[in-house]
DNA sequence: CATTTATATTACAATCATGTTACAAATTAC
DNA sequence: GTAATTTGTAACATGATTGTAATATAAATG
C-alpha cells in the first residue's frame, strides 16, 4: 500500500500536476528534474514505479532507463513526444515496459500507473508465476501460447489478450466496457459488440463445443468471465 | 445511479445533442452556457462529472477548472478544438482529468463518460462491503452471484438486481411504485404488477417453499421487504 | 359468510441480449 | 505493390428474459 512514485521531468508544471493527481490518488511522490537527480533518488529511495520523460537535461530518458534497468525492476513508463514511434521501440528495448505519448489524459496516466503497478503485484508473491493451468488449458504469458491438453492452440492478438486478462482473473465478471478499456485499450472507442464477436472466436478455438462454453461463460445481462478451475 | 453531469458549452446545439445523448443514458442534465453560470451551478449542485468547453464567454475554461479544483474532486472532462490547446490542458495546473478533440463521437464521449465515473466509482468508498450474508443466502456483489448453502443460484439480471436491493436494506418495506423506480429505473413506466411477478421468479429461486416464504416477505397493502437477520 | 380487495400463479407475447454469420477495413506478410 | 490474415462492423437469427394479462387464491371487511 502506498507506493512510492517516482516523476522524472524538467517542466514543472508537469511535474506539478502529475504529483497533484498521483498524491489524490494515494500515491506517496517523488520528483527528479534531470538525469543525474532522477538516478541518484531512484537508487536511493526504490521506488515502486517510475515515471520518466525522454527530454531531460543532463542526460536523457534513454540513458537514465539504460542505468537503471540495470539496478532495480521497479516498472519504467516512458513520457514520450507525439509521434515519434522510434522512441517507443527504444525505450521499450532498453527496458521500459510502457509508454505514454503525450499529451496524455490523467485517466490515460492512471490507468497504466495502476497497470503496472497491478502486474508487478500480481507476479510479485511465490516469484513468478510464468504458466496458468486451468481445466484443460495452458496459459505461457511469457511466450504467448495458449496449449489445450498439451497441444497449442493458434490465437490472435487480441484473442490472447482476451483469454489472458479473463484467466488470470477467472470468476470475476467483467462487462464488455471493462473489457474493452482492459484489453482493447484506454484510448479504444470502437462498438461494444467487438467484444461478442472476440468471444465467439475465442470460443471456436478455446472449447469442446463452442455452443455450450464450459470456459468462456456469459453472465447475462452483465458480460463474460472465465469459470474458476 | 443516476449521475449529474454539468454541459457547460456557450454553443446551444452542442449542448442540446449532448443533453439528448446524456438523458437517453439515464443521466441527470444540468447545462451552463458561460463560466460564471458554470461555477455557480458546480457549486451549488455538486454535479458528478463537467464536461467543459475552452471557449467560454465571461472566462474561459481553463480559468473555471481552476477555479473549481479547488472546490471539488468530480472529474472534469476537457472539450478542446482540434490541436494547439491540447497541450494546454496539460502544461497549465489546472486538474482536468481527461480532453476529448472536437469534433468527437457521441460513442467516444459516452465511452469516456463512463470510464471516468467508474474510476470515480471504484475509487470512492474505501471499504468496498464485498459479500452480504443473510441467513443461508450469501450476495457477491462483486461477480453477481448469489449462492444459497453455498450453491450458486441461477438469477436473470432483474432477479439480482431486485434481491440486491432488498437485502441491502433487509427490513425495510418498499411499495412496488419505489421499486419500480428504484430497481427498474425512473423512466421506467410499465405495469406495476411486473413486481409482483418478478418476486414471484425469485422466491421460486430464492425461497425453501415458494408458497411460504421466509426471506421475500410480503407486506399486505404496502409493499414487499426483505426479512432481517 | 358473502363480498371486496390484494396478492399469487400461470401462460403467453413482446422485448431484448447474445450468438452467429458475412463482409469490409485494416493490418501484416510476402 | 498484392495476397493473406486479423479485426471490426453490421445484419440477422435465436433464445432467454421480462412484461402483460387473465385467472386463482387468500386475506380483510362488513
Amino acid at each position: 500500500m502506498n507506493e512510492k512514485i517516482l516523476v522524472v521531468d524538467d517542466e514543472k508544471p508537469i511535474v506539478d500536476i502529475l504529483r497533484y493527481n498521483l498524491s489524490k490518488e494515494g500515491y506517496n511522490v517523488l520528483a527528479a528534474y534531470d538525469g543525474d537527480e532522477a538516478i541518484n533518488i531512484a537508487l536511493k529511495e526504490d521506488p515502486d514505479l517510475i515515471l520518466l520523460d525522454i527530454m531531460l537535461p543532463k542526460q536523457d530518458g534513454f540513458s537514465v532507463c539504460k542505468k537503471l534497468r540495470e539496478k532495480i525492476t521497479s516498472p519504467i513508463i516512458m513520457l514520450t513526444a507525439r509521434g515519434e514511434e522510434v522512441d517507443k521501440v527504444l525505450g521499450l528495448e532498453l527496458g521500459a515496459d510502457d509508454y505514454i505519448t503525450k499529451p496524455f489524459s490523467m485517466r490515460e496516466l492512471m490507468a497504466r500507473v495502476k497497470a503496472n503497478l497491478r502486474r508487478i503485484a500480481l507476479s510479485e508473491p511465490g516469484g513468478e508465476e510464468e504458466i496458468i493451468r486451468l481445466g484443460d488449458l495452458e496459459l505461457d504469458l511469457k511466450s504467448y501460447v495458449v496449449r489445450k491438453k498439451g497441444k497449442p492452440l493458434d490465437l490472435t492478438f487480441r484473442e490472447y489478450e482476451l483469454i489472458k486478462y479473463l484467466s488470470t482473473q477467472a470468476g470475476q465478471v467483467f462487462t464488455r466496457e471493462k473489457l474493452l478499456e482492459e484489453v482493447w485499450g484506454y484510448e479504444y472507442y470502437g462498438d461494444i459488440r467487438t467484444v461478442d464477436v472476440t468471444v465467439r472466436r475465442l470460443r471456436e478455438k478455446v472449447e469442446d463445443d463452442p455452443a455450450n462454453p464450459t470456459y468462456i461463460i456469459t453472465k447475462r445481462g452483465v458480460g463474460y468471465y472465465f469459470r474458476k478451475q
